[in-house]
DNA sequence: TTGACAATGATACTCGGTCTCAACTAGCCT
DNA sequence: AGGCTAGTTGAGACCGAGTATCATTGTCAA
């Protein structure tokens, strides 16, 4: 019953010419419920339990296509896999919590100092920066401190 | 003919309880003499052609064993490949430049503001960054500067 | 409604990387 | 120098993420 974000979920699809199937609904609203960086494999894995006829391929195609309308980003995971993040298109940058996998997004404005420094110091012209931080999120930082005493 | 790089070489090969193997030394040197990233398989290639007998594992365990003692970091590019290149393992970000490949080492320091504000800000404690920063480097730059009047 | 053509799904395939194992050898001990 | 032994090599099988192929299906504009 969420009709609204079912809605502009629909109506993202739609957008760039796409067209609404529902193997392609299936995958965005799950990634989207996720609220965490899934790889095309897990995406697969959880939803074929429930929808035996959808293919692997098709996964990996929606996600693609969702990287590219602005829906998801794609992150280079150490290992060889990427993961994707349901998240806006024009920020770069995410925190990554390591104990309960949730991804933040990171204000593009912090790194403003450090690329000016890369150009005045080094002379070198940025083009585009890959950027993940990894550590602990505020929620999980207290229950920890908290569980340590 | 460089005896001392050469020397230096083989006794980082050797610290830390490795053979000091031909092939090892022929890995290594390839690596630190290309000046820039290389991928396993690129690596290989161009050593296959004058080796015939080194083999395709060989590289991949060379390279893995330069990593672990400190000869080499592994950056995970993105298209799901890896590329190693001979640097010391204490400085973790690097410059790569797009038209020549070279990779150049970015002073830790710089970073120092960022993590402190993702601390404060976000209440996000950090653990490890993975950043690299591509765009062109200081003599590409003149060049393309030069060449575009 | 219908037809063009995008999308799906099954599967073959590519390719980076690892595993296995018999043959080899670096380094140590005598 | 000669031998031992455990680490290393190389060939090839294997694995797993991702892509390509292609007949079939389904969307949506006309
Ligand atoms: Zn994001
Ligand atoms: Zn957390
Ligand atoms: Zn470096
Ligand atoms: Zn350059």
């Amino acid at each position: 019953m969420p009709s609204r974000s079912e809605r502009s979920l629909a109506d993202r699809i739609s957008a760039g010419g796409r067209r609404l199937t529902p193997q392609r609904v299936l995958v965005a609203r799950a990634l989207a419920d996720a609220r965490r960086a899934l790889s095309a494999q897990e995406l697969y894995d959880r939803l074929h339990t429930t929808q035996p006829r959808l293919g692997r391929a098709t996964v990996f195609r929606a996600l693609e296509a969702q990287v590219q309308d602005g829906m998801a980003r794609r992150l280079e995971r150490s290992g060889h896999v990427s993961v994707y993040v349901a998240c806006d298109p024009e920020h770069h940058h995410h925190l990554v919590c390591e104990r309960c996998e949730r991804v933040e997004d990171l204000d593009e404005k912090l790194l403003q100092p450090l690329l000016r420094s890369v150009d005045s110091r080094y002379g070198f012209h940025v083009n585009h920066t890959a950027l993940d931080i990894y550590g602990l999120c505020a929620s999980c930082r207290r229950a920890s401190r908290k569980a340590a005493g």
